[in-house]
DNA sequence: GAATAAATTGTTTTT
DNA sequence: CAATTTATTC
């Protein structure tokens, strides 16, 4: 294997093939890179692919390192196990998780499935729906889970008092409700897997034999299960080698927990620790901005990321009144990089939660920048979508009850609710799924009830017939047609239902898709890759959009300009995390993690005004702008008044820019004096400054996103050529010549117009 | 049991 | 503000 390719540090991690390894890789210090290399390297010294284990957290990883690895060992790569320690596990009880007393067409309940089984158990219990909120319950589950806990066991670590007894039943109800409808649900995917090693010792045998060597990627972000799982797997071969930034671990919320990173010296004494330090991706202004930043966090592992690279530009800073302007003055850097040196490809707008993406979506539309958006609502969890789904999952999984449940009168067919109570509570007592009763319901029912169960008990049936006959694409279709999902769409005429008919059609695509690619062709496969296949792993390659995303979502990736937006105390860092330590330490490390995507030019903004749900806020900026040094920021608020220093603001007192302290003034009245590099403006309301700034720079964000010449098309008035802008702000106005209408004037701030050409 | 109107309520991040 | 849940009427 020729290693030469990599630097001294990463020829050491790709050597080293035997015991254990710990790799800590800074951000952008070719942590993927090393990875392929040292799978490559095994495969190069005699090491069968089959014998490989690679575990990632997402199948965009997954791919991405199959890929490369292919291409330095040829399509051998092809008998590797890598993928997501969900899917690994799935396959693994696909095999045996018979053995557990679950059928192997079992169904994975995602948050939703979930949230149903746990109000339907509130209900069942009695126990207060409103006291109780479904959603805390689940993630209280599922941290049971992350533990390993069960029901009885976590009881017994609790204060076992009231509350938790409570909780106990409802955790035991839901733990049988899932293994009636042989269901599992995410957490259930690594468990069961694991209670599978632990019952069945020749199982574990056979997979340690076939795993001799592990290899785990973002190991910071491993939970217990997964920790454990690894553990098991690598007791006897010792051959586990794991790679994580301690700095980039951002999923404590869904039970990572960074010890498992920070004390792998401690489980394994002997082990290799190589440190990757250099930095190949971005500048080092960017680089020290972002060191600085997480250096404020305590108990990390030492770390000195460096870089060949020179300075740089210096990291933008803009402070908007308001998420309008916000939204206008990305749009406008985005415009004027892309005319000069950054194609669209290459940016990314990150933001701390969805909610944000809007302001900017809306702005983008209107600017006419091709973007596209990852992750939000995801197609697969749209209603008509899951109304599909449920169909399918219950011809796979007739025990499904949740997924019954669902689609007993979707569409309507007049089996109420009184009438599915009925029927549940019947099943109950025969101890049977809600499936087996449909054929043979309960006498109490009068004879209408009765007759519409009938025929949608044949209608179930005759599919669940064709699931044999049929190839997957055709049954889908077959479906869609019987069952009336595609009907209930296709008579009433709205725009609404015709997204809902079309989203329907591309699920048959889908699943068309699905059968030319895929190897397995069932319809038990495809529903496992819908559950396990986000949208944001189909992230297409090249095509000349700006990316929209999650920080969250944003990691792993990079960008040659990177917009972070909503830098606000309340937002990032978000509310729930302002109070504790720990929480706030996992958003730094998220701002981190932001920050480094960028390889040459980072922008940081944040509005000192921004209507969030049905109201007006103020917030602060946050407070990890100033644990950026100051020389390394360009605060084009300033640049802003200097351009355009319109004769704007009446009012007496104008705090002019020399008036301004020279330090960035992020000092709000309640913060102490002398904070690191802020300081209060004496004797000035922050409103004003607030409101001042503001009008100064919307003249100069929101005006140049239109001006005389551009065509434009009114959601109105069709096609038109702008005459002229005036004004500036939120009273900005512009003239419109339409083609059909003559000339129109609107206001700028909310006329529905989007440019289609300069 | 369905359709409509009213009210509530929630907002982090995702495999 | 939107989306889901609940009340009201037919």
């Amino acid at each position: 294997m020729d290693l030469t390719k990599l630097n001294p540090m990463q020829q050491q991690a790709a050597e080293t093939l035997q015991g254990p390894v710990l790799i800590l890789a800074g951000a952008g210090s070719g942590k993927t890179r090393t990875l392929t290399y040292r799978i490559a390297n095994l495969i190069d010294h005699g090491v069968k692919p089959w014998h490989i284990l690679a575990l990632t957290f997402t199948n965009k990883a997954a791919r991405e390192m199959r890929g490369r690895v292919e291409k330095l060992v040829g399509a051998d790569a092809q008998d590797m196990w890598l993928g997501t320690f969900h899917s690994i596990c799935v396959r693994i009880l696909r095999r045996d998780i018979e053995k557990l007393g679950y059928q192997r067409s079992f169904t994975i309940y995602d948050d939703d499935d979930q949230l149903r089984v746990i109000k339907d158990g509130l209900k069942t219990l009695g126990m207060d729906e409103n006291r109780s909120q479904p959603k805390e319950l689940r993630s209280r589950i599922s941290g049971a889970k992350n533990k390993m806990l069960t029901p009885d066991e976590w009881f017994q670590e609790s204060a076992r008092d009231f509350q938790a007894q409570q909780f106990h039943d409802l955790y035991t109800y839901y733990e049988e409700r899932l293994r009636a409808a042989n269901a599992l649900d995410f957490d259930d995917l690594l468990l069961r897997a694991l209670q599978l090693f632990v019952d069945h010792p020749p199982v574990l045998d056979y997979y340690r034999q076939r795993f001799q060597y592990v290899l785990v990627d973002e190991y910071q972000d491993t939970n217990m299960a997964q920790y454990t799982f690894v553990r098991l797997l690598t007791q006897e071969s010792r051959n586990l080698c794991v790679v994580g930034d301690d700095d980039q671990s951002i999923y404590g919320w869904r039970g990572a927990d960074i010890r498992n990173i920070l004390d792998f010296e401690k489980d394994f004494p002997d082990a290799r620790v190589i440190k990757l330090e250099q930095n190949y991706r971005s500048t080092a202004n960017i680089l020290d901005a972002a060191n600085q930043v997480i250096a404020h966090n305590t108990g990390r592992k030492e770390k000195a990321l460096w870089t060949e690279a020179g300075e740089g530009e210096k990291i933008h800073l803009y402070a908007a009144g308001d998420e309008r302007e916000e939204a206008a003055w990305i749009c406008e850097r985005v415009k004027k990089l892309q005319q000069t040196r950054v194609p669209y490809a290459q940016m990314a707008i990150l933001y701390r939660n969805h909610t944000l993406s809007r302001v900017i979506e809306e702005m983008l539309v209107r600017s006419g920048i091709p973007y596209r958006v990852f992750g939000g609502t995801r197609f697969y969890d749209r209603k008509e979508i899951r109304d599909a789904l449920a169909y399918l999952r219950v011809i796979v999984n007739p025990a499904d009850d949740v997924s019954l449940v669902r689609i007993i009168n979707t569409p309507k067919r007049s089996i109420g609710d009184s009438t599915v109570a009925v029927l549940q509570e019947f099943a109950k007592k025969e101890d049977l799924p809600l499936f087996s009763v449909l054929s043979d319901p309960p006498d109490t029912l009068s004879s209408r009830p009765k007759k519409c169960i009938g025929e949608f008990a044949l209608l179930m049936m005759k599919l669940t017939a064709l699931k044999d006959t049929l190839s997957l694409s055709e049954l889908v279709e077959t479906m869609l047609n019987e069952t009336g999902l595609k009907a209930q769409f296709s008579i009433e005429g709205s725009e609404e239902a015709q997204t809902r008919l079309d989203n329907l059609n591309e699920l048959a695509g889908a699943a068309k898709e699905f059968e030319n690619q895929s190897d397995d062709k069932s319809l038990e496969a495809f529903l496992e890759n819908v559950s396990l296949v986000t949208d944001l792993d189909n992230q297409e390659e090249a095509p000349q959009y700006v990316t929209l995303m999650t920080l969250h979502s944003a990691k792993g990736l990079e960008y040659d300009a990177v917009f972070m937006t909503g830098m606000e105390e309340g937002i990032f860092p978000s509310m729930r995390s302002t109070m504790d330590e720990e929480k706030m330490e996992e958003e730094r490390r998220l701002c981190y993690v932001g920050m480094t995507r960028a390889r040459k030019i980072l922008f940081l903004s944040y509005a000192r005004r921004r209507a969030i749900y049905n109201q007006i806020t103020h917030n602060s900026p946050s407070p990890f702008l100033r644990e950026i040094p100051e020389r390394l920021l360009i605060d084009e608020w300033n640049n802003a008044s200097r351009q355009s220093f319109a004769p704007e603001p009446a009012k007496p007192a104008m705090v002019s820019r020399k008036d301004r302290p020279r330090n960035l003034s992020f000092g709000t009245p309640g913060m102490a004096a002398g904070a690191r590099g802020a300081l209060n403006i004496p004797g000035v309301q922050k409103g004003f400054v607030a409101s001042a700034a503001r009008s100064v720079a919307s003249s100069s964000a929101m005006g140049s996103l239109f001006k005389a010449g551009d065509r434009v098309l009114h959601r109105k008035f069709g096609e038109g050529t702008v005459q002229a802008v005036r004004g500036a702000g939120a009273d900005a106005r512009i003239q419109i010549a339409f083609t059909a209408y003559g000339t129109k004037e609107f206001s700028l701030a909310i006329a529905p117009i989007v440019k289609i050409e300069e």
